[in-house]
DNA sequence: TGTACATCAGTGAACGCGCGTTCACTGATGTAC
DNA sequence: TGTACATCAGTGAACGCGCGTTCACTGATGTAC
């Protein structure tokens, strides 16, 4: 039966909430609809009251999953100065809780390569949440302006390879690995 | 009807390297046991002849997908010293063609993501063929053993990021971008 | 080497299944008076 | 403020479709003599 407005819109983002997380945890081709309703405690026949396609809800996920990341960096930079706080991401970044907890974590190693091959929306999506992304990161770097864009595109690009890299690994041993040498390269990036 | 063992033989040949290019440029997901079928110029139906299941083929594309890239590095570094071969491998991967043709180039750059949510035995092969490509980078790369080990497999980091991130780029001048600054990335991580 | 027959690679129809999406229906919500 | 009614968020059955897989069939291949 019909709902509230309030008790919608909170629904809307409970839809928005789990696609995120499941589009990231199982990508977004092995996520149904029905998987998302019923993670946000829904039936499937209602999702189109909310969205006109699963293609909307795809974006509106994305663009969700980046909010987060860039949000928390955001204050962590208006909070300390930036070169720290953008520390503090790349240490969080590269850390064993993000390579096993895809859900939560960065968009770009999670969907990079299913968004390729979709609809040019969500390239559009993934494209615009790595430029505000590397923008963000480059207020955090010494350099001249165009030399701070370097960096920090560099910067995530080790980011992006290195998780990618040790959700490939097979033992705890060799994810730490990847990930130690993923940090001193960090490191190298920022100077 | 039936065909000659060699022609048979020929057939799988052809069905693999499909599968391989396919699954490369559109995901496994997106690419049906038909779509190789019809790509190899047979109908679906005999497929089970040759797998048991799309999972085997799958098996066996990444394999024989990482088996190209490894093959032509051994061969470049039996040629030449092994310091020049590598060097050449880093150019040919940060190059503008691998950027657009993923069918022939990186399977971890293409497939790592959707293989972490896949069955244990992709992930393996994805892990095995890691494996062997950080090996013989070590060996073009100065340090002792230890270093060598985590130098390459540092490098291999920067360059699947900076192909996966160059890949989510909207314009070419945007994807040049991202290539040079994993070029000059690159290079920091051989020394 | 030639013949008779069993084998089996490839074909195309058919299977069950889950998908994205649609729709008639329900009943609480929101609104007009 | 109270009432009567239109609206519409959510439900669950149903839709067409493509998927991985199975199967009866075909006829050239491979083999036993």
């Amino acid at each position: 039966m019909r709902v509230s407005k309030q008790v919608m819109a909170e629904n809307n983002s409970k839809i928005i909430k789990e696609a995120a997380r499941l589009f990231r945890e199982r990508g977004v081709e092995s996520t149904s609809v029905n998987d998302v309703m019923g993670a946000a405690g829904l039936t499937h026949g209602g999702f189109y009251r909310h969205f006109l396609s699963k293609d909307e809800l795809v974006i509106a996920a994305v663009k969700k999953a980046f909010k987060e990341s860039i949000d928390s960096l955001k204050i962590d930079m208006e909070q300390q100065n930036a070169k720290r706080a953008v520390i503090n991401f790349v240490q969080q970044y590269l850390s064993e809780q993000h390579v096993t907890k895809p859900g939560s974590g960065c968009p770009v190693a999670a969907l990079a390569a299913e968004a390729d091959r979709k609809s040019k929306v969500l390239k559009n999506a993934l494209a615009e949440g790595v430029k505000q992304i590397v923008n963000l990161l480059a207020q955090g770097i010494e350099g001249t302006p165009d030399e701070k864009l370097e960096k920090a595109t560099g910067l995530l690009s080790v980011l992006v390879g290195t998780i990618v890299l040790a959700r490939s690994a097979k033992t705890k041993q060799r994810r730490s690995k990847v990930l130690s040498s993923g940090v001193r390269l960090a490191e190298l990036c920022m100077n």
